[in-house]
DNA sequence: TTATATGCAAATCCTTTGCCGTCGA
DNA sequence: TCGACGGCAAAGGATTTGCATATAA
């Protein structure tokens, strides 16, 4: 049965080849922040046919399509997950390069504000947070 | 008389050549943010001799002795700012290009919440804002 | 059938580095 | 003096692209 990217891609009129069925398929299978090189990875256990250009190209292709989101972690790669879930940010956790996911309601209405006392119309935004895991007896005796 | 990165630099005791002091007084000048081809081409009109490596070499150092920052727009390549002045983020106008900087206090302390409510110490942090002029009707017919 | 996709390798863009002569403290 | 610095050009890593062939619709 199709992935829900394959499927997605369906229906926005993509033409689907082999090689991007199985593009699809490893994205949505995905449960972290893959970047190109790792896809193609995955990719090539499934069909190895499948070229490292054509994975960018596609990669390229599924962004503009908006059925995929570029991420960018700071690290000179591009990373990528599946679109289409509610909006979230991610922290990502500098020990253990873990990346945790987040929503904020308070912070999106923040950065609307912010911008419009500004001048501006909020278009887009990039934020990412950095820390590491609080110790346990941190976070319950030094709670300022 | 020497530019305020020139002053911090001696202050943290690095060895001062003319190229560097070149590239300081590049930076100190700068209202924008350049990146290092900019910088380079800014820097060759005082001097010549310097060169592009140099000036790589140069912001890697100063980046890492604190003295600027190093800043990323998502456009692949990196833009850099004096550092020192108050910790502040960026509004970037899709329109001109122009970087707007801006500071918010419930945003920290925001950043800070969400952080530790995931478990985590916050230790950085990235964000940055898009977006495009509001038309002067929409500011004043359209506030919400 | 025919425009579009893919593979491969070469090309590009930004940044880093090796080597060796030069210079600052 | 002497280790750090700068110039040059080559090397690197991520990503894009030209070209000839293969393939979806």
């Amino acid at each position: 049965m199709p992935s829900r990217l394959e499927q997605l891609c369906i229906e926005k009129g993509l033409k689907m080849t082999d090689q991007r069925r199985v593009i699809s398929r490893v994205l949505s299978e995905a449960a972290d922040h893959p970047d190109v090189e790792e896809v193609h990875r995955r990719a090539s256990t499934i069909d190895p046919r499948i070229s490292i250009a054509t994975v960018y190209r596609t990669m390229r292709l599924f962004e503009d399509a908006n059925v995929i989101d570029r991420l960018d972690f700071g690290d000179g790669r591009a990373r990528y997950e599946e679109a289409g879930s509610e909006h979230h940010h991610h922290l990502i956790d500098l020990e253990s390069g873990k990346v945790v996911e987040f929503q904020n309601e308070d912070l999106e209405r923040l950065k609307e504000v912010i911008a419009r006392e500004l001048g501006y119309e909020l278009l887009g935004h990039r934020l990412e947070l950095y820390g590491v895991p609080l110790s346990r007896r941190t976070t319950t005796s030094e709670g300022e």
